[in-house]
DNA sequence: TTGTAAGCGTTATCAA
DNA sequence: TTGATAACGCTTACAA
């Protein structure tokens, strides 16, 4: 008979491997109240019918015990563990706000966050490390994720692992190739566009582009529609690109500058470029902006402290992470496995401080 | 009967709650296997006694069935979630570093992170948010926390949640007052000590401290450290202290340095500090570090990029995070609650940028 | 209003 | 070498 009222946990032989902590249990209650253990369940669950006598006595031997419902325990049963696997690389400015986004609208809605720091850029055992993570989470049975692909070479990782298994995954800031999954991000296409208009506005004509890793959708999507605009000025404004990564060092930097029909204003893929692209002006005694304008991307931390302070497109990190959190709790409640993938794209905004200026004062 | 081995889960009545997605048990391997449950177990968890022929067959069909083990049922089981919770303000540029330390000890040691995030600094409801973080993971049943507290009084609602369920407790960057737990973070002390001798040996007489919140450990110990170092200079050497929050505003620096006996030298009790003093040192048109001396804490991702670039003393959040999980996790080992606070402080390195130059070169 | 039975997916124990 | 059984803490379904 599988009685499990019966009074009295199995106490006496403390198995090695077992902690046992000091948890409290539904038993534990339910003995000390003298009912059982379904009706401790349906008066702190509050659910189902009971007396008010009887809900009283519970809730003061539950409170006086400290007891803490046992969610893993509940989730066996319910299939629903009420958490959410994060994978972002944490550290870094950006990722961390992204990650502090999704948290809080998360933690709102009940959910807990299991986080995963994937590495930043791409690398040979980068994919491997990713997997780890997502084989932990899976394991943990979290109810969907929210990640931050590696790049758009990914897909092969997770859409096995994760599509198959039919749990709500969303991409953030970088897309996924055939993307079979909903995507948060900065429209880095409006980005790249607003970029190339701003600088051709302020009357530059020789303009320049650092830009980042191809294989990277944002990086890729910004350069796209900077020369596509700059191509449609039509007006004989030039465009140079030089590529490298998303920190790009200033000897990247040098590459662009250093040459002799030098570009009068350049637009950045990242504020990190934009830092560079500083030194490597101080390196060839340019003056920003006065002989060079500069506008960078992101709205990072240190934009404002930059002397001049960078003129940047900024990005919205926790609302792409709010967002992202918000089509994976919406995702949750259908039983549809995905019927359309949805895509929600944030504007980047562009803030203008000291670093870029009309063409004409070069020549002032 | 309680026999569980009878083929074929109900699958008839799909419960409208149940989100029934498409998971592999060990009883689905073991019907296709025809083995019990158990050898399937056994095999899969390299433990016990089995032929090399059943191994073959069983790991082949888990394989194929693509069968990733349930970690909550098998938590329930063994009262190990192989979780830790890890609670601190995840935005920005510190503690984003001691998530990305802690998660990667943690995660090389088989262990996930639930992400807590706390408001980054105090204020009414600060506590209540972390209460309700705390109750989350202590329902998810984490093996242990790592904490930032949001300061010295949070004592009271860690204590009792926490300690009293046993459940290991590593805080972290701040200590909390009546220390009942481990505790790893920058050594402030020496911190403050090395700032005042720097900057005392540059010949320095009239320094300056922008300090932190004194009711949060770090600032009020890095505060100690300096002033009574300078008091025992012995020399005449002064110090003049105005205490504002770790994110000090451009007014906040000015009252330090808009007055008659301003100082020569400035430690900021954080880079975001120093910041501010680049800002009202602009605005008084003191040259940095000619007329002025500025002087950080932390090594913030901005320093280097500050002009001129900041001294200040480096912090090394990665190792602050990955120390606190070496910690924790050797806590899980033992038995026993909590034989003896274990402390880990780390030294912090001074890191000279172009902030900080001899007295002298301000009579230049 | 309350209780019994069964089951979630796993592991420990002991018997075969 | 394998399997039956109970247990972990909880919830749903149904019976009283």
């Amino acid at each position: 008979m599988p009685n499990r009222g019966k009074p009295g946990k199995k106490k006496d032989a403390p198995a090695q491997a077992r902690p046992d902590r000091f948890q409290v249990s539904l038993d534990d209650i339910a003995r000390e109240a003298g009912v059982s253990r379904m009706t401790v369940s349906r008066v702190l669950g509050n659910r189902g019918r009971f007396s008010e006598k009887t809900r009283e006595r519970v809730v003061a031997i539950a409170e006086s015990k400290r007891y803490r419902p046992n969610r893993m325990a509940r989730a066996v049963h319910t299939g629903r563990s009420m958490t959410i696997g994060l994978l972002l690389p944490v550290h870094g400015p950006y990722y961390s706000r992204v990650a502090q986004g999704a948290h809080d609208e998360l933690a709102a809605a009940g959910y807990s966050v299991l986080l995963g720091s994937n590495p930043h850029d791409h690398g040979p055992e980068a994919h491997a490390a990713e997997l780890r993570l997502v084989h932990a989470f899976l394991d943990r049975r979290v109810d969907a994720f929210v990640l931050r692909p590696v790049n758009d070479d990914a897909t092969r990782v997770y859409y096995r692992e994760i599509h198959e298994r039919s749990v709500p995954l969303v991409a953030v800031d970088r897309r996924l190739a055939g993307s079979f999954c909903d995507f948060v991000g900065t429209d880095d296409l409006l980005g790249g566009r607003l970029a190339a208009e701003y600088l051709h506005a302020l009357g530059h004509r020789h303009l320049g582009h650092l830009a980042g890793p191809a294989a990277v959708s944002s990086a890729r999507l910004r350069r796209q529609a900077f020369e596509k605009t700059v191509a449609g000025f039509n007006d004989g404004t030039t465009c140079q690109v030089v590529a490298a990564g998303f920190h790009a060092s200033e000897a990247d930097a040098l590459t662009l500058l250093d040459r002799a029909a030098r570009p009068t204003a350049v637009f950045a893929v990242t504020d990190w470029g934009a830092a560079a692209l500083y030194a490597a002006a101080q390196r060839l005694r340019l003056r920003i902006p006065h002989d060079l304008s500069v506008l960078g991307f992101a709205d990072l931390i240190f934009a404002g402290l930059l002397n001049p302070g960078l003129s940047t497109l900024a990005q919205h990190p926790e609302a792409v992470g709010r967002e992202a959190a918000r089509l994976v709790l919406g995702r949750l409640g259908q039983p549809t496995p995905a019927l359309r993938n949805k895509t929600v794209l944030l504007p980047p905004e562009l803030i203008v401080r000291g670093s870029t200026a009309p063409r004409a004062s070069a020549h002032l």
